[in-house]
DNA sequence: ACCTGAACACCGTTCAAGT
DNA sequence: ACCTGAACACCGTTCAAGT
């Protein structure tokens, strides 16, 4: 009646994330997570319900590390400035985890969705620091403005659709620019009105 | 030495775009397309020589219709009323091709990417407006401004990331007004400066 | 209690054999 | 010239059998 663990549920999604960041979305596959902790495919299935879960849990472990970046970023002085810091932390995550973030951001099956908790934990800081710009009613037109941009800017930057010509540091530092000054107006505006 | 062919490139294409659209990206595969078309799948490779080139072949169809729908949506008259025209054309288009609106700006391996000429095309219309509003000289940063805003908005509203609370057609249309006046004031600032 | 090989129903693709 | 079944190397997942 041996048979002890070879491996656990938590090696099994931090291995996981690793093989995702290094071979794609597609290159995740059991297998692969079972050869690198060190078992054969059917024996994951001891330690996690099946691929759903694992990338579930791959997904909510990665929203986390983001959100963590994000608040890090933001040192509550100056709204102005925070939000500047986030969408440059921001970019920072996605270049450094480009398969990871890839997953995060893409249409994904119900079953790999994180639990709401994790998510709203993750994009706290930017809702909070939007508010601070345009005062709470357009707080969360606010923050999708700005998350659209950003999120938009990185998925065509990391899909190499700016590949055409011109610098993308500088046309990522314009569009900071124009959202953060665009947000502002909204707050002064209210503010004046 | 009959072997009338039964199919052909161009109902292989047509039928993959309808696969697509209905089962998802995942869903298209060989075997349903050739049972579609009404042969076995190893018979596709009479008419094209493989997944790839279909995807990049549905790709390029896709890209060539979004093209022409903003292209439609812009009268040449008024270059803020174009752009926004041009936004909600984008939206609408990927309202009704959920699908390969995703694929479309999914990222994707090098073979399956649409001809440089075909995007170009496509992206064209977008460039000239923005252009108009804020010059040449920030023509492209603007350019990805707008692109970036609006298919980062698409994507998160296909991936269901807005569904926590508030009005999204009121937030689309917040942005649309942020972003053109952004442009605008960029190209206004030029001319006063 | 966990691990394993064998099996099942799928993929994309190749190829020799049919007409 | 095109179509076909069989085969190959892969998937994720199940399950009976081992310890």
């Amino acid at each position: 009646m041996p048979a002890p663990a070879l491996t656990s549920r938590d090696e099994i999604v931090s291995t996981a994330r690793q093989i995702l960041e290094r071979e794609g979305v597609d290159g995740l596959t059991m297998q692969k997570v079972a050869r690198s902790v060190g078992v054969r495919a059917p024996s994951l299935y001891k330690h996690i319900s099946g691929r759903a879960e694992l990338m579930r849990s791959i997904i909510e472990s990665v929203t986390t590390d983001l959100g963590n970046a994000l608040s890090a970023a933001a040192d509550g002085e100056d709204a102005v400035s925070d939000l500047s810091e986030i969408a440059r932390a921001f970019r920072a995550f996605a270049h450094s985890h480009p398969e990871s973030y890839r997953l995060l951001f893409a249409p994904m099956p119900e079953e790999w969705r994180p639990g709401q908790e994790v998510a709203l934990t993750a994009v706290d800081v930017v809702i909070r620091t939007c508010s601070a710009l345009t005062g709470p009613e357009r707080a969360l037109d606010g923050a999708r403005l700005m998350t659209s941009w950003a999120h938009g800017f990185l998925s065509l930057e990391l899909a190499g659709s700016f590949r055409i010509e011109g610098d993308v540091d500088e046309a990522f530092a314009f569009g900071v620019d124009q959202v953060t000054e665009a947000l502002s107006s909204v707050g002064t505006s209210r503010t004046r009105g």
